[in-house]
RNA sequence: GCGGACGUGGUGAAAUUGGUAUACACGCCAGACUUAGGAUCUGGUGCCUCACGGCGUGAAGGUUCAAGUCCUUUCGUCCGCACCA
């Protein structure tokens, strides 16, 4: 049959939307699968990343459909942020235009692939429907106190008058106009993911079977659980008058506590209250608030690079164990953020505190013996015996770390905590393009809920983007509204939501099929979810699946859903490269998939991209290789020409078949069971595409019609899921498609009747030997001496072993 | 610095998990055929050697009858986090 992708994938793609083939069935007695590709953000074209991350999902989608599984395999689109505001300063088109042409060029892309998506439950994100439900989830955490206002510190453009994301910070630069970012206290929105710090730590375990190693530790190092001791540091009492009695003591927060003794100064955050209040109330020198300042104005980033810098504050703390007076400093390497702020400083044996103490000149003193390194060159941080002490003196560093914390806690001076580095996700964005914040300020009754009935809050059309400062700010009317309290004028909050909160749930809202009561049906999550396999970037390991494992908990908290994890297996797919590194336009080195498909098809497109690498690797694009996939379909369409119109797999008797005939059904039969592995296993469909491609050759080196038949029946089969058309077209036109079900492996075929066995000599591989299959032990190593004489002579044979079906090896000496 | 992953032909990659290393492709070489095509078909292709044979999975050791696979050390590449006290 002569090979034309165009005409075959147009056909085959229509009939496919005509008749429905992909909608899931409503029938919940029926086994399901949930198989979900991670939504696009519509920028105007597909990549090969798309072609990629789609061509896997719609496999694993394909193939669990043929066994019966009924199948949610939905898109849609992550269609709210910022380059949609990007076109619109560049080419003056207004965000939702440029948004949902875009969706709607990319849907006729993704459909020229053959993608098998349920396409009924498709959305956006910036569909007013999904903003309305998704307000509704922010209220409703607003009032059970999982969100919450407050002002912190963040990267601010001046030129641009909005926040930054850190990653939007490039080189201590806005990325947009190279503005210099200055770290800002602004008010914001904050979810607070910290409260489930510890369940998003010990659930991770239950993913250890369905999720990469990778991401499980990464999301571990990002939650950061760390144990220790807080305690108190007391003002001395001359410092406390300073300061006008408002502090009294600050909190430390040390995972050594068994370093105690060794504290020869505390350190503040520049951020810290009491520094604010030194510089507020001209305590300090002239020089010294202005490096305050200056310190307090780097962003996170930089402090990191900057070489370590402390200004002495003036103040003494009292020692709570020793009870002497030691000098509090305030230094640019402590973080604001965590473990309030202030820490203990042990120079002694802290690398940080080391550097900072010989500096500025600083005393050193040791509590941990050591033999190895010399305080003159560096801390020590080993392990040791405790001296300078007092009564714990002698007791090994690990012990003294739970003794010390026993002894804070029973005299109450502190006690042992758990910090964790995550911190609570800040959702607000001075941004036209996204999902408006549903609060509203009033002067009477501060920040108050927008009413449900009056939900969604939608953006204005009538605005300009310019770039400057935010359009729903600067509206002449949009943000006039009536407080939902107490009904006098008050104004609309004009900020919008982060994007990361609508990828956080769009999983939950494809499991019901368009409703526009409620996001979804809880008895429909209850059937659909979790999502049974997962397939994205590797960029997303912490972010948006941190976020989503965050929401789907939130959510369950809050009454919507009873699931604790979203996604139990995640499939991390490796980049496209072309010439070894990432496509890019900068670099001239993008393959448009839609010229892929224009000139091969879109079979060819999904065969090369699933059998290059496996799918967890990086794959090379190569030309070549590309033309050796479409040679690959081009084959198999034409040597159909050998197989018989059958409506049922035929029956063959294996044992009065030729060598060749034998071998090209065992090759079939392997193609068929390697598949049922790759699906359960590593998905790695470059052995599958292997083991049909031996099996076509094995098929093209006999010439036995119901062989063929019977290969075909099966590869079609085996090759739907990849190269779904040519499958259709051809299990369509010789077995009436009676053949997309589940098939059995027919056990007989792997029965040989003799075997081929490696004969070693002290493990070096010497030759083989051919016997029938019931020959003995004895005869097999008779026969395997017999023909290593050359080998065996002269020596002594110590051992004789063998592996039954594979080999022999006799050790000599 | 900490954490993770990975090193196999000219290239992309396989190897039933300790049992014949390099399957399947790409590329290359030779030949056949021809409606000269991005054809198609046949054969060959790890390295050294005329050969017998030897050597080969980043390197060096080790365990084992047997190691790409397990252990130790080491080198290199990539990724993530990065002053979290």
């Amino acid at each position: 049959m002569q090979y034309n992708p165009k005409e075959i994938e147009k056909k085959w793609q229509n009939y496919w939307n005509i008749n429905d083939i992909n909608e899931p069935s409503n029938d919940k007695s029926k086994k399901k699968k949930y198989i979900l590709s991670m939504f696009p953000y519509p920028s105007g074209r597909i990549h090969m990343g798309h072609v990629r991350n789609y061509s896997i999902g719609d496999a694993i989608a394909r193939h669990a459909r043929t066994q019966g599984f009924n199948v949610l395999h939905p898109i849609g689109w992550d269609s709210f942020g910022m380059p949609a505001e990007n076109a619109a300063i560049k080419h003056k088109l207004h965000p939702k235009k440029w948004t949902y042409e875009n969706i709607d060029y990319m849907r006729g892309e993704l459909e020229s692939l053959g993608l098998s998506f349920s396409k009924k439950r498709e959305f956006a994100t910036s569909d007013s429907l999904y903003s309305k439900f998704e307000q509704e989830f922010i209220i409703k955490m607003y009032e059970e106190g999982l969100l919450y206002e407050k002002s912190q510190s963040v990267n601010w453009c001046e030129t641009c008058h909005t926040v930054l994301a850190n990653e939007q910070v490039v080189e201590g630069c806005c990325w947009r106009c190279d503005q210099e970012v200055e770290q800002r206290d602004m008010p914001g929105y904050y979810i607070r993911i910290t409260k489930y710090a510890q369940e998003l730590l010990d659930d991770l375990k239950t993913l250890e079977k369905g999720w990469p190693k990778q991401v499980l530790t990464m999301q571990e190092n990002w939650i950061g659980r760390s144990e220790g001791l807080e305690f108190s540091f007391a003002l001395s009492e001359e410092s406390d008058k300073k300061l006008g009695q408002n502090f009294n003591t600050f909190s430390v927060f040390t995972t050594r506590p068994d370093t105690i003794y060794g504290v020869t100064y505390a350190a503040l955050a520049p951020e810290h209250e009491i520094v604010k209040y030194l510089i507020a109330h001209d305590l300090l020198d002239e020089d010294k608030k202005e490096a305050l300042k200056k310190m307090q104005n780097m962003s996170e980033r930089d402090r990191g690079i900057v070489e370590k810098e402390g200004i002495d504050l003036g103040i003494t703390v009292i020692h709570p164990l020793t009870g002497k007076e030691i000098p509090v400093w305030s230094a640019n390497f402590v973080l604001a953020g965590y473990g309030g702020g202030a820490v203990m400083s042990v120079p002694a044996h802290d690398e940080r505190d080391y550097a900072f103490a010989t500096k500025y000149d600083l005393a050193l003193k040791e509590v941990i013996t050591h033999d190895s390194s010399d305080l003159a060159e560096e801390a020590f941080t080993g392990q040791g015996v405790l001296i300078n002490s007092e009564s714990f003196d002698g007791i090994s560093n690990e012990d003294a770390k739970a003794k010390i914390i026993a002894y804070f806690e029973e005299n109450a001076l502190g006690k042992r905590v758990v910090n964790y580095k995550l911190r609570d996700w800040g959702i607000s964005r001075q941004r036209y393009w996204g999902a408006p914040i549903p609060f509203v300020h009033c002067t009477d009754c501060g920040i108050v809920p927008e009413k449900k009935e009056n939900l969604p809050i939608t953006l204005p059309d009538d605005v300009e983007i310019t770039g400057e400062g935010n359009p729903l700010d600067t509206h002449p009317t949009w943000k006039k509204c009536q407080c939902p309290k107490c009904g006098k004028d008050a104004t609309r909050e004009t900020d919008t939501m982060d994007t990361f909160v609508q990828s956080s749930w769009y999983f939950l809202r494809y499991v019901s099929e368009n409703r526009t009561d409620v996001a979804f049906e809880k008895q429909d999550v209850d059937y659909w979810m979790n999502v049974d396999q997962y397939v994205g970037g590797i960029e997303h390991a912490i972010l948006h699946l941190l976020y989503a494992r965050f929401f789907t908990k939130a959510l369950r908290d809050l009454g919507y859903i009873s699931v604790d994890e979203p996604f139990a297996n995640l499939l991390t797919q490796g980049m496209v490269l072309k010439d070894g590194s990432k496509m890019s336009k900068s670099k001239g080195n993008t393959i448009d998939p839609d010229a892929i498909i224009k000139e091969f098809g879109a079979d060819t497109a999904r065969l090369f991209i699933l059998f290059a690498a496996p799918p967890q690797k990086e794959l090379e694009w190569n030309d070549s290789a590309v033309m050796g996939s479409f040679k690959f379909i081009k084959r198999f369409s034409e040597r159909a020409e050998h197989v018989n119109v059958v409506d049922t797999i035929p029956i063959l008797e294996h044992s009065s078949l030729s060598k060749n005939e034998q071998l090209a059904r065992k090759k079939v039969y392997e193609a068929l069971k390697k598949s049922a592995e790759v699906y359960e296993g590593n998905f790695a469909f470059n052995t599958l595409v292997a083991a049909c491609m031996e099996a076509l050759n094995a098929l093209n080196d006999q010439d036995n019609r119901d062989i063929y038949t019977e290969g075909y029946y099966i590869l079609t089969n085996v090759l739907e899921p990849i190269i779904p058309h040519i499958c259709w077209e051809l299990a369509d036109k010789f077995f009436a498609r009676t053949n997309f079900k589940k098939l059995e492996v027919l056990e007989e075929v792997f029965v040989e009747s003799s075997l081929t066995l490696a004969v070693s000599i002290n493990g070096k591989r010497r030759d083989e030997i051919e016997v029938a299959r019931d020959t003995s032990k004895e005869e097999i190593l008779s026969l395997a001496r017999e023909q290593c004489a050359k080998w065996i002579e002269d020596k002594q044979i110590i051992k004789e072993i063998y592996v039954p079906n594979k080999l022999i090896n006799i050790v000599v000496k």
